[in-house]
DNA sequence: ATGTAC
């Protein structure tokens, strides 16, 4: 007797373990397997009739877990979508609006928008935002659970050289899928030590990856770049004028992806006769604990991903010998608790900004076009967000294929950007003009300063610029 | 996004 015949019966995940064990005292009380299995299925078929007995456990979570899979099947999708306000839908595809239509008609959906950099990814779009009451998204949130941006301006002049930027970018930043720092340049963060890694199995396993990554970049779309932040009015207990400034675009590397991967594949399972065409968007309900464990451990990522902002800020500010006059982050995959209305709902933000009133944000263009440090308008019918950057008007393959090395080389020439790495799946052609996003959302956020990216640094892409 | 499943 083991795992497989157990499973083969048709036990799943905590039922399998306690199967097992019952069926251990049926074998030690004499019985052979075929009766033991017998007496299984019968536990399977009618888990109630098992209460006084050694199946007690066993049925016990049986009936949980069939509970579990009635309430994710209670409601249906709706045969319409609850309204939503789209800001730029001009520049939208209408792939997008079609997946966040269908999260409209989630049953845990109340309300949504969707912003101006929107393009269609996982489940919900990238640009969307998306509240639901007393549920989860893991595909709502994102595979790069607390992807993030944060700004450093420093007490300088914006003429560092770019040689020098160069190889402090590459000294003290790792790029790279699966990349961790060596050994004996590792920190150490608050973040590590937190309690809520013991609370979980999961947690407790990926807690090594998440030392060794910490105060990486990773790859994809995420950047650390030199360049000159301009204000032209003083803000912010800053004097106008041009200084130099650090832009970084991270997130929860290994560790977030795997709890992305972890509860997306949890999720589905609970909602196993949800309409195909919503499976990516599968929730948790949060009074369950699996709800409440990712909402633990999506919390714990975000924290992480600010934590690798922070080291790399502050690896690049004591190699420069200086102390920055501002520090701004922000969050741009995550979903937070919100008072909407007169209700308390869970505001996902997957590639949305938050925007609440007064509060700065970060919205970057392309690694050669300008990104701005922008405040909040705090406008209801976005829930309080704006866009997380320009947005793709390429997908990455369409990148490849359609756009002209020399093309994006001159690009670059042109505005004077120094690149590392860097791939044409990451080419400024590849985005939307942040210009056009930043007009279609004025009434979101007002714009503070502007950075001009000079020296960047990507992870080498599958065709290099 | 990640480097492919506790």
């Amino acid at each position: 007797m083991n795992g497989k015949h157990i499973t083969k019966l048709g036990f799943q995940k905590k039922a399998v373990g306690l199967a097992l064990a019952a069926a251990q005292i049926r074998g030690q009380a004499g019985l052979g397997q075929a009766e033991i299995l017998g007496e299984l299925r019968g536990v399977l078929a009618a888990p109630s009739e098992y209460g006084g007995s050694v199946y007690a456990e066993l049925a016990a979570e049986l009936l949980a877990q069939q509970e579990q899979e009635r309430r994710g099947q209670s409601a249906p999708l709706r045969d319409s979508p609850l309204p939503y306000s789209v800001w730029g839908a001009d520049l939208i595809e209408p792939g997008a609006t079609a997946q966040m239509d269908m999260a409209m008609r989630l049953p845990v959906a109340r309300a949504g928008a969707l912003m101006p950099d929107a393009h269609v990814g996982y489940g919900l779009p990238i640009g969307g935002v998306l509240a639901t009451e007393g549920a989860v998204i893991p595909y709502g949130v994102g595979v790069d659970i607390g992807c993030s941006m944060m700004l450093s301006v420093y007490p300088l002049p914006a003429d560092l050289k770019a040689a020098e930027a160069r190889q402090l970018l590459l000294k003290h930043t790792r790029f790279g899928a699966g990349v961790s720092f060596e050994k004996r340049e590792r920190q150490d963060h608050e973040v590590l030590h937190d309690p809520a890694w013991q609370d979980q199995a999961l947690l407790k396993y990926l807690h090594a990856k998440a030392a060794e990554q910490i105060g990486t970049s990773g790859s994809g779309n995420h950047f650390a770049e030199f360049g000159s932040f301009r204000l032209a009015q003083p803000d912010l207990g800053l004097e106008a004028g041009e200084y130099l400034a650090l832009l970084t675009h991270s997130g929860s590397r290994g560790f977030g992806a795997q709890v992305a991967g972890h509860f997306t594949r949890v999720a589905e399972q609970r909602h196993k006769r949800l309409d195909p065409a919503a499976k990516k968007l599968a929730w948790l309900d949060l009074d369950t604990e699996e709800g409440q464990a990712y909402w633990q451990a999506m919390t714990l990522a975000g924290r992480y991903a600010l934590a690798n902002h922070e080291q790399i800020h502050g690896r690049l500010a004591r190699a420069l010998g200086v102390t920055p006059l501002l520090n701004v982050s922000n969050s741009h995959n995550l979903a937070w608790k919100q008072q909407v209305g007169d209700r308390e709902l869970v505001v996902h933000r997957k590639g949305a900004t938050p925007a609440e009133a007064g509060r700065l944000g970060l919205i970057p263009g392309s690694m050669a076009d300008p990104g701005y440090l922008v405040r909040g308008r705090g406008h209801a019918a976005a829930l309080a967000s704006a866009s997380h950057g320009a947005g793709r008007q390429l997908g990455r393959k369409a990148a490849e294929r359609s756009l002209v090395k020399g093309d994006v080389q001159r690009y670059l020439e042109q505005r004077g950007i120094t690149l590392i790495g860097g791939g044409v799946d990451e080419a400024p052609q590849a985005y939307k003009r942040i210009e056009d996003v930043l007009a279609r959302q004025s009434d979101l956020v007002e714009t503070v300063g502007e950075f001009m990216p000079r020296v960047v640094r990507m992870d080498t892409g599958s065709q290099d610029i």
